[in-house]
DNA sequence: AATAGGCGCAACCGCTTCGGG
DNA sequence: ACCCGAAGCGGTTGCGCCTAT
């Protein structure tokens, strides 16, 4: 597994880095030699700056080759081995939530690092979700999925590589790109609307109501944007038209139009309630009452406490 | 048996954020 | 207010293993 380039280091030529300030670092994979002082310094002295670290424990590294390693793979507290279908499950959903904010993820998980989860994810998880998301018709809402969160997932992996969930950031940030239209899924919308799949929430969070569509952006030829409920998004709702909150290029949402919110009092109920479930609720009250508010600001920390609804992790 | 391609994982790179001077 | 170094983070790369042909 060694190899040539991570060959350890001659002792002798240690000592004489070591009083060398441009002593040539080494990179590449760790050697068992190297694992055993960082864990033995770490476990002796505890954390304190990287670079000194590396220094004072001999090794021939950079601070933050050091600081990885021990957070990624030597830690005392690792969870190793491969994900329980729970964890898998967790990630899925946070994912849906967070997108790829993969240190708020690992956070969320006890003994994963950021690294293991963001290699899962890209690996064996969107592997699995591209391919349930070539079985999903058009409409998401005709998926015969099993697993509502992989369902959300998949319909978010249409979406722009920076994930359905950066709805806080990633789409304000889109709006004045010109390059927009290429990074959302065209399919289902009218010819000037640009559908992106349902963001943020799973669909049994939803609860019995009927998401049909998601969100629609409407093109403001990159001057601005308009974010849209679609007509029949809740269950038992007539919409009368598409309501819609006008997004500046500084991603400020000046207001909300109140179309069928308004005309229909079970709709309102509903969308705050049951679709923000995670605690968007007290945004988009805040959207309602014609309150300024920037994506980036939404109460993430809100989002997650309603996810200890979800089912614990071993 | 040989080998090409896919996959998973560890580590690096570059950017951003933070805190101290 | 500015600079600089450390830390943190997400994207990407490189390499070894596995598997299909």
């Amino acid at each position: 597994m060694y190899t040539a380039m991570t060959k350890p280091a001659d002792p002798a030529a240690i000592n004489n880095n070591n009083n060398n300030k441009k002593m040539k670092l080494r990179k590449g994979l760790w050697s068992p030699e190297e694992d055993e002082k960082l864990i033995k310094y770490m476990l002796t002295n505890g954390q304190g700056c990287w670079s000194d670290i590396a220094r004072n424990a001999g090794l021939q590294r950079c601070g933050k080759s050091c600081r990885l390693r021990w957070i990624n793979y030597l830690r005392p507290d690792l969870k190793r081995g491969a994900f329980s279908p729970q964890e898998e499950d967790l990630i899925v959903h946070l994912h849906s939530i967070l997108g790829n904010r993969w240190s708020q993820i690992a956070a969320r998980l006890p003994g994963r690092t950021d690294n293991e989860i963001k290699n899962f994810w890209n690996s064996t998880i969107k592997k699995r979700l591209k391919m349930m998301n070539n079985n999903i018709p058009s409409s998401p809402n005709n998926s015969d999925s099993s697993d509502p969160c992989l369902t959300v997932a998949a319909m978010c992996l249409d979406s722009s590589s920076s994930s359905c969930a950066s709805l806080q950031e990633g789409m304000i940030s889109q709006f004045g790109d010109p390059n927009f239209h290429n990074s959302v899924d065209t399919t289902g919308g009218p010819a000037s609307f640009y559908t992106m799949p349902l963001p943020c929430f799973s669909l049994s969070q939803v609860g019995n109501h009927n998401i049909s569509q998601g969100l629609i952006l409407e093109d403001y030829g990159g001057v601005a944007g308009k974010l849209g409920l679609e007509q029949g998004e809740f269950g038992g709702t007539e919409a009368a038209g598409t309501n819609s909150i006008d997004i500046d290029m500084k991603g400020n949402i000046n207001h909300y139009n109140n179309g069928c919110f308004n005309n229909n009092n079970e709709a309102e109920a509903v969308g705050c309630e049951d679709m923000f479930g995670f605690g968007l609720e007290n945004n988009w009250n805040n959207i309602i009452g014609g309150e300024n508010l920037r994506m980036g600001e939404w109460d993430l920390e809100g989002l997650m406490d309603n996810v200890s609804s979800f089912p614990s992790v071993q």
